[in-house]
DNA sequence: CAACTAAGCGGACTTTACCCCGCTTCTATT
DNA sequence: AATAGAAGCGGGGTAAAGTCCGCTTAGTTG
């Protein structure tokens, strides 16, 4: 007979101080990018302030990328759900082509919001899968109930998400030399948006 | 009168032995990453091979993606110089879709064939400047002679450019897991950037 | 050709990401 | 409640980027 609900499966799942700890150090370290800026999280302050041992923030988030994709996770969890359940335009029951506009609307948004916890969660040796990413899905989707039939959707699809994504992780400099140009910077991009989309669907 | 063609202007110019050193330093970096890869640069070791001190290095590259800043610059400019002068239709005297088509396929191919270099060559607080790259200029122009006009030519320029050059910058793992999918990524992006370009001017 | 000066040089020093491995603590099981 | 064993923890150790500043040298000037 079964001793347990779960006989064998999922391998155990993560212990509950664990994930005590987890939440203790991403709190803490949204304490110190408030106070500090995310520049200064450093492993070893991270793990001091909040009382634990460096190796312990190692084993959570396997590097510093590691931590701050989890800071962003979270919101790009809330975001998703915003896309996939909320209301039109972005969430479902709009025209496609009115989604997908609304989208990288909201999408620049987004990163314009997370520009600095965007580009710290790159690792140098594992960068961001855009190809992989919920917004190449998406845009494919739309794409497709618009109606829009092309040849190499696939390349097509990865390239869009780039247009989407890559001006905001690949170009402006974040840092804060330029806090003036990027109110600008997102209308631009926005209104770049959606003539590309506008002319691909029509 | 003026002792010297040049009384003053340019600050005096790069010094002789600081030249030689940094063609030296530039060429042992060649014959590192022909060896033991992009990853094996390290800035001790790079000066110690060239036998030079550290602080040498990084008075002429600044950093270490500096080094590969200046790596790709001579590529970079060799490629430039092909667009601008080179046979068509990459190069003028196609028509300015065919042109672009060509621009995209070149491109890619160049990134590819630098992948790892050009990733190397990102700062991660000056991450590179898409939007004021030259494939933005030339995209740019090539689209005006096409005869495209569409509103917010300056973010669809940006995000053009970033449909190009970002997916081989930020999705594509170059590390060594995916050596087989590179050759089909290519083809995949050339036609997907081909299709995006023919649904644009038309 | 001698002196002068700005540019260049070297390498010790600091900071920080990331590894390692023996010790501790949790949790499932009896 | 006791126990086994896996998961988690800690912090010292390593490697590599980047800084600093006193010494050296190329190139200019008289």
């Amino acid at each position: 007979m079964a001793p347990s609900v779960v006989p064998f499966g999922r391998p155990r799942g993560e212990r509950a101080d664990a994930a005590r700890n987890r939440e203790l150090l991403l709190a803490t370290a949204r304490e110190i990018i408030a106070e500090h800026g995310v520049a200064k999280v450093t492993m070893d302050g991270l793990a001091e302030r909040a009382g634990l041992g460096k190796g312990t923030v190692f084993r959570r988030f396997g590097s510093r990328a590691g931590i701050f994709r989890a800071l962003l996770d979270a919101d790009e969890r809330a975001f998703q759900q915003r896309v996939l359940a909320g209301p039109p335009p972005l969430g479902p029951g709009a025209a496609p082509v009115d989604r997908l506009v609304a989208y990288g609307r909201a999408r620049i948004a987004f990163l314009l919001d997370h520009l600095d916890i965007a580009r710290a969660a790159h690792d140098r040796d594992r960068p961001v899968a855009v190809a992989a990413d919920a917004t190449q899905l998406h845009i494919r989707v739309l794409l497709d109930q618009a109606g829009v039939r092309m040849p190499a959707m696939e390349g097509v699809a990865v390239q869009l998400t780039a247009a989407l994504e890559g001006p905001l992780l690949l170009t402006l400099s974040a840092t804060e030399n330029l806090p003036l140009l990027e109110p600008d910077a997102g209308r631009m991009l926005c209104d770049g948006w959606a003539a590309l989309i506008e002319r691909i669907v029509r």
